[in-house]
DNA sequence: CAGGAACTGTACCGAGGAGTACAAACGCTG
DNA sequence: CAGCGTTTGTACTCCTCGGTACAGTTCCTG
């Protein structure tokens, strides 16, 4: 619990946090084991238990390393235009198939795996979700200021439903490796953002 | 590996089955231990490994046993009717709020934590929800039949697509304990179905 | 150049869990 | 009722993994 003050101690704890998300995206958390960590970082149990109280507390990180990630992947696009938006998507796709092998949401697949874990990390969860759906709300309501998205468009319901979405789609392609699914489905989270647009008017 | 050929041992194994696939969903896979799923169904350890080769064999049937119960509920419903489809929906959301306490897709959240279990136990989970699937593909092909969906929709995509909104609405309520995810996730799947409707003739 | 705090190495402990051994009991068939 | 395959009870082994103990090293500060 002590936090790093010298520059190696800040180095080797975000070393291990690092190769922890690495780890436990590949594997899986529970099958990710503090040895594994260790070996794969090149330190020491005593470092380790020196940084963090328990294995709880480093998924805790972890989370918020995964958080961090997503968010400076999506910080890449404009996410107040169409344009902005599509590429996004398309890039998400686009990496799932490719770096990425199918294995899912990098905060989607280990937040499903912490709902089984207890109270503290399942709360954490849904505050990262919800964190990642305000990044986009935030998008949303930009657009609906300049006139991109009708006025009684909700944009944090919107987002939160563009990330649901986002994810079933991640699941079906990750478990199936087929990256159709994911396609689909984002192609329906965007028809659905469009049908919000002051153009394309449709009642609903 | 050899099936029960008595009527006790198949009660035997049967009963093995149907607890460790409550336990697993209630807790998860690997929260859930062998003698934890014995003890639960009072039963020894030389029955498990009598019908079951390994905790992975277990699993695979377990996930057999969750696809049963999923088409089972589902055919309760209608799914070659606009109306049938809507009453499934709005049952799924009622159940996961009120009888399983937002712990997900009974399907879904064992899926999604075979992801790392290795391959044979990824690709049975791929094959339960392309059945599933296929039991909503049929649903839709018959409405096709009836005019009630157009032609250019191709039923097993839209069933594909319609279960992948569906995982993601369960993530994401489950992770909040928020049914709303879940219903707006709902929503969208149905109004992307109906848009192929014949009457709402919408270019997409 | 002390001296102490931050950091690191290594050996160990205890719990739990998957899987095995082996013997006993059941229950159908002849 | 004798015999044999099916089913069940119990005790044990082996190993992994989270966590602890304790001693040693680095490195900044005065």
């Amino acid at each position: 619990m002590p936090e790093p003050t010298t520059r190696r101690g800040k180095d080797t704890k975000s070393r291990i946090v690092g190769l922890a998300a690495a780890l436990m995206y590949e594997r899986g958390v529970n099958a990710t084991s503090i040895e594994d960590i260790l070996a794969a970082s090149g330190t020491g149990k005593s470092q380790f238990y020196h940084y963090f109280s328990s294995k709880e507390e480093l998924v805790a990180e972890v989370l918020g390393h995964q958080l961090d990630q997503v968010l400076q992947e999506q910080s890449l696009f404009p996410l107040d235009t169409w344009e902005g938006i599509s590429a996004w998507f398309q890039a998400m796709v686009d990496m799932q198939q490719n770096q990425r092998g199918y294995r899912g949401c990098p905060l989607g697949s280990i937040s499903s795996q912490l709902l089984d874990q207890g109270e503290p990390l399942r709360s954490r969860a849904a505050d990262a979700f919800t964190r990642w759906e305000s990044f986009l709300g935030d998008g949303l309501r930009a657009m609906q200021v300049r006139g991109l998205l009708c006025d009684d468009a909700d944009p944090d319901t919107l987002a939160e439903s563009t990330i649901a979405v986002l994810q079933g789609g991640y699941l079906l392609s990750s478990t199936k490796r087929d990256i159709r699914p994911m396609r689909h489905a984002l192609a329906i989270a965007l028809s659905q953002l469009r049908s919000y647009a002051p153009s394309s008017r449709q009642p609903r």
